[in-house]
RNA sequence: GGGCGAGUGGCGGAAUUGGUAGACGCGUUGGUCUUAGGAACCAAUAUGGCAACAUGUGAAGGUUCGAGUCCUUUCUCGCCUACCA
């Protein structure tokens, strides 16, 4: 018997596809549409596991809506901007732009493998002038809604590279290519006006219920609302300060109030910025590493000032001023007051400098001499200590009541503070989306005419430049704008920019006015299933939400205000990791083992391989597996199966190679399955009909399953079902039953697994004559109701056997028979029953004493 | 420190509303066939026991006729986050 060859027929319906258009969309306003997105790739040279698993995930979706009948939207395209690129550039001399194009054209010959069902025809690339172009506009119209602005903000600089650093790319305090210690430095960065839209994403999170809750609860702290008061301070000393504003969640606790703290970069430094005290107390703040432990065990340090702040409630209370090394700038007003017996950070600080802890919260019903030791009290209580305050409950009555307190005597004044700060979207780069202004001599703002979009990267230049290269490039720089004398801005956007509206131009990506046609956006759109990593959970999911109110702003265009009606986010692909007596990670080709407990390298069989953990496949850890040469070697079916198969999607897989061998040798048995079926001739007995009311039920009960199961995202538990359904076949064909009958139910079979393994399943259907897999097999219920039901038999709630019995019976009827039957009746020794509990045609109950 | 999630055989993992725990796959063991097999096929495979049976979903308790599932406490692991006033 002939073995199933993957590779012809992969190929041939691949062709078959591209051919017949199989996947292009339309906008059909009879029809529902279903928009299917997996976040597109950067091309970074080849796609790697986490791709496979991304886009098999989407693909299976879009497949099955497909059949469905849905109008399916479900394009590819290319975050193509970004780093990579221009560093690959300035290593081996090459152009940004060939290399991207050069990538892009590698891995979508490669997705092209997998048989995605992608409509290729609407095929965007960010770096493509043809894109950027639209953004640049949009930046323009935001800039004129107000939304987009300049200012002056703190970098991280590398002083070697002269260049800025993402924080990500500050390792220890230093650069990650240079080494250099990375400085300060203040620049002037553009802003998308994020902020003022936090309260609108903060509550549009409550309507996104198919988003997985740890995203939206991600993006709700991220935004960071709090609810408290600003509160002035009243400043005595020597300098010419009168007031401090504060913010604060707890105004309760004020009569606490012991210290006040501001941060190093609060305005009020510059009438320290020649004390050489407090200079030097700025270096030792800055001295404490970047490293997340390092932030969170820092010693709490403070620079004691003459100023002396008062408190507003009690004019009495006056307290010293400091600069404190754990106060923030960028959040309230980047002072705050403190108040330690409440509050632990405060109370570290208050312990370090022996300043007054005076508790003001104490437990409902304590009683005796309530003391703060090691550990701030922040629990309910009630209000003590406070003057008028007192016997407020804490915190439901106290802070409402205390801010109305505040506002009368005009002292404060309630407010709800943020944590979301504006997106600063310049980067000193120059692969990126140009930024569409220019200065005048005065270095006043200048807009590029929206005629002369878009503005193009210059091409072929230099790079290896010190800072970004944009600004070496004077031709380019240099221009005239209604005849003055202008210069361009070199700063590129941030490549967020360019993923934060992609799935709009995926509506209608040929626009060329615009980047969108607003029919097109307002058929297709929102996204019904967008599908990506957890990685961007935060950053990127929330930038699309903004820009989504950003470009309506003022606008109303959009039927929709949210991107993204479902969210799912897959988990990673891992395996382990391998070194050798050197230390040094090896890739499992290199790795070799016969037991698979015992492992060598491959060409030393003396040399002990150590196994370490698995993880996350990373070209670090060489614990990569190239998808390449597995679909090569087994297929592009047997990948997508066993990439489903082994756990839930939302979950890690581990790369098992054992795992892709039985995919593989799946499909191999299920062809020869396939021919038997095929060659299968009737047998007509008396049992004939039991037979094909057996597989009518086995079939409807299977497509129930996997519908059920392709809504829930239960993908591995398809690829069980599957086996089970080989299970079922391979047995059902030692029976007598009518071909035909079979023939019909093993077409709707082929069906329900072609979102999975659709090059398998279109090759088995076309074997048969059935030339389209496009209708979802319908549910026929007439085959699930059962005649006889398994009903569990339990005595005092534990399983002893189980009774095939009719359907419908009642409880007298089943106590009856198990009473007088034998087989059921030891179980009761003649023990007297005292209670039944009877679920119909699922399980009897009998409480005996 | 805070937030979220998860603990089920040797392993990956199944198990709508509480109602047959361990589907399916891997691995292992035994067998058949073969010159041979790391191929294919058949069978077994939670634990203890010859068996009847008993025990069993991280631990302890609770609710219930009945708990992997609900509640309380607790332990372990993973991920995210970082002094947010």
């Amino acid at each position: 018997m002939d073995r199933y060859n993957f590779k012809t027929t992969e190929t041939k319906w691949q062709k078959y596809w591209e051919k017949n258009n199989t996947f292009k969309s339309k906008l059909d306003k009879k029809k529902k549409k279903f928009y299917c997105l997996e976040m597109f790739p950067y091309p970074s040279g080849k796609i790697h596991m986490g791709h496979v698993r991304n886009y098999t995930i989407g693909d299976v979706l879009a497949r099955y809506k497909l059949m469905q009948n849905y109008n399916v939207l479900h394009p590819m395209g290319w975050d193509s901007f970004g780093m990579p690129a221009e560093n690959a550039a300035k290593q081996n001399n090459l152009d940004p732009k060939d290399w991207t194009n050069q990538n892009i054209s590698i891995m979508k010959k490669q997705l092209k493998k997998l048989g995605l069902s992608i409509d290729w025809d609407r095929e965007i690339s960010t770096c493509s002038s043809d894109y950027y172009k639209h953004q640049q506009l949009f930046f323009l119209e935001l800039y004129e809604k107000g939304l987009v602005y300049r200012k002056e903000n703190y970098v991280n600089w590398d002083p070697i590279d002269e260049t800025v650093l993402a924080n990500e790319q500050v390792i220890d305090g230093k650069g990650w290519r240079s080494g250099a210690i990375v400085e300060r430095k203040k620049l002037n960065q553009w802003f998308f006006n994020i902020s003022k839209f936090s309260e609108e994403l903060l509550d549009g999170l409550d309507n996104l219920n198919e988003w997985p809750k740890k995203v939206t609860t991600m993006q709700k702290n991220w935004i960071g609302k709090s609810f408290g008061c600003e509160i002035d301070f009243k400043v005595e000393g020597n300098k010419a300060i009168d007031k401090i504003k504060c913010f604060t969640t707890r105004p309760d606790t004020l009569f606490g109030f012991s210290f006040l703290a501001l941060s190093i970069d609060h305005p009020i430094s510059k009438f320290y910025e020649k004390d050489d005290n407090f200079i030097k107390f700025k270096e030792e703040c800055s001295k404490t590493g970047t490293t997340e432990e390092s932030i969170a065990q820092a010693e709490k340090i403070g620079f004691k000032t003459e100023l002396i702040a008062v408190n507003p409630l009690d004019e009495k209370n006056k307290v010293p001023v400091y600069f404190a090394n754990f106060v923030l700038m960028d959040y309230g007003f980047g002072a705050v007051f403190g108040c330690p017996a409440h509050d632990q950070r405060d109370l570290d600080f208050a312990k370090k400098y022996k300043l007054k802890i005076t508790p003001v919260v104490k437990p409902i019903n304590f009683d005796g001499d309530f003391k703060i030791k090691d550990k701030a009290y922040t629990d309910k209580g009630v209000i003590f200590n406070s003057s008028f305050l007192n016997g407020l409950k804490v915190p439901d009555e106290s802070i409402i009541k205390t801010i109305e307190i505040l506002e009368q005597k005009k002292l404060g004044k309630k407010k709800i503070n943020f944590r979301l700060k504006d997106w600063g979207v310049s980067r000193q780069r120059y692969w990126g989306c140009p930024i569409p202004i220019a200065y005048d001599e005065n270095n006043n703002i200048v807009k590029i005419p929206k005629e002369n979009l878009p503005i193009n990267l210059p091409e072929k230049i230099k790079l290896n430049t010190k800072g970004n290269p944009l600004d070496h490039q004077n031709e380019w720089k240099n221009i005239k704008i209604n005849g003055k004398k202008c210069i361009r801005e070199t700063d590129t956007l941030d490549t967020f920019v360019d993923s934060s509206w992609y799935f709009l131009r995926f509506c209608s990506p040929k626009n060329k006015d615009y980047g969108y046609d607003i029919d097109e956006i307002n058929y297709w759109m929102p996204v019904d299933q967008y599908i990506g990593g957890v990685e961007h959970a935060i950053l990127h999911l929330l930038y699309s939400r903004f820009f989504m109110h950003a470009i309506n702003y003022k606008n109303e265009n959009f039927n929709y205000k949210e991107p993204f009606k479902g969210l799912f986010t897959q988990g990673m692909v891992c395996h382990e990791t391998y070194k050798d007596e050197k230390n040094n990670w090896l890739s499992p080709d290199e790795v070799l083992s016969k037991d698979g407990k015992n492992y060598f390298k491959k060409n030393d069989n003396n040399e002990r391989v150590k196994v370490g953990p698995s993880e996350s496949m990373s070209k670090s850890k060489k614990n990569t597996i190239d998808p390449e040469n597995i679909i090569e070697n087994y297929g592009a079916d047997a990948v997508r199966l066993f990439i489903l198969s082994d756990s839930p999607p939302e979950k890690d897989v581990q790369w098992s190679e054992q795992g892709m061998v039985a995919s593989y040798k799946f499909l191999q048995k299920f062809w020869i399955l396939h021919k038997k079926i095929k060659n299968f001739s009737s047998k007509n007995t008396s049992d004939q009909k039991i037979n094909s009311f057996e597989i009518n039920r086995f079939t409807n009960e299977i497509i129930k399953k996997i519908t059920q199961n392709l809504e829930r995202f239960h993908y591995n538990v398809i690829v069980a079902n599957l086996y089970e359904t080989y299970n079922f076949l391979i047995k059902f064909l030692n029976k007598p039953s009518d071909k035909n009958n079979l023939i019909k139910n093993y077409i709707n079979i082929l069906k329900i697994m072609s979102p999975i393994i659709p090059h398998f399943a279109s090759e088995c259907l076309d074997d048969l004559g059935e030339k389209s897999e496009k209708s979802w097999p319908k549910i026929n219920e007439e085959y699930l109701i059962k005649e006889t039901v398994n009903i569990v038999l339990q005595i005092n709630g534990r399983k002893k056997s189980i009774i095939i019995s009719k359907k419908n019976v009642d409880k007298d009827t089943l106590t009856n028979e198990i009473k007088t039957n034998n087989q059921y009746n030891k179980y009761l020794e003649n023990k007297k029953i005292k209670r039944i509990i009877y679920v119909k045609d699922r399980l009897i109950n009998l409480i005996i004493e």
